[in-house]
DNA sequence: GGTAAGGTCTGTAGTGACTACAGACTCAAG
DNA sequence: CTTGAGTCTGTAGTCACTACAGACCTTACC
């Protein structure tokens, strides 16, 4: 395999291993067209680049961040348009920034709950539960 | 339909609607057993009584809580056990509870990333953009 | 040059927890 | 008697992957 490209060319294996993306899912990025389809050896092996590389560290940080799919479609679209309308980037950031504030205030009132009927609970043999009390009621 | 049953029976969509649950959602704790096959009428309809009901609300609360439906059946083997072995149930949710705070520890890590990213964005039309920055690092 | 191990290719099926739909049947009201 | 709403079944779609089968290619070692 020529290496006509400046710098290191990785496989499939090696892109995986470089970000810590699981094997298969580079291809599914690949699919549903989030990464783009990288040149080919004349067997037709994936050849990668650090631009490669540095495009799934950006959807698996994002993800990381609780970003879906569609949102990074949306974040890397406003990339790859060139002009990076910084207030757009930050508008999408504060939507999901809200987001994960609900889903923190919903899972501290669950917390609640869970913390209040368990320590309700002796633990001894009594006929009636307050955990399952509190979710029958 | 004659009603034999004290109280009153509902057909699917009254459950759903008394519970707030989904029509399908009904036929679907079915399919998988964590809802009993209920009696039908001599057509074939689906007939729900206030058991049903109570073990559907448990049902619907406990996922609100944030149990999956394993460890919902659990919890319901439990219950139908007859022997509500309240340490067990006190230890399941405990365990649980922890998974909770992980899940709430995860999410304020991510909204601090989110929150001061976002706030170092002016919003004006700059090359570099610090939340896509944030995200590429 | 031969062969064995391991990497890569493709398409497809499975996960969890639903949700939605198509096409047939039944029921109640007017 | 017709019309519209409710119910029945099985199956397919959702999201974001993950795993597998069976074929092909590459590399290392002898």
């Amino acid at each position: 395999m020529t290496n006509h490209v400046t710098g290191r060319v990785l496989k499939r294996a090696a892109l995986a291993r470089c970000t810590g993306c699981n094997l298969e899912t580079t291809r599914y990025y690949e699919k549903i067209g989030i990464m783009p389809e990288p040149p080919r050896t004349a067997s037709g092996y994936r050849v990668y680049d650090e631009t490669h590389v540095a495009r799934l560290r950006f959807i698996l940080r994002a993800r990381e961040l609780g970003f879906s799919i569609e949102e990074i479609r949306g974040l890397l679209a406003l990339v790859d348009g060139g002009t990076q309308t910084c207030s757009e980037v930050k508008e999408r950031t504060e939507r999901h920034l809200a987001e994960v504030r609900t889903k923190i205030a919903d899972l501290k009132r669950i917390e609640k709950v869970l913390a209040t009927t368990a320590a309700q609970c002796s633990g001894e043999q009594v006929p009636e539960c307050p955990v399952l009390e509190a979710l029958s009621g």
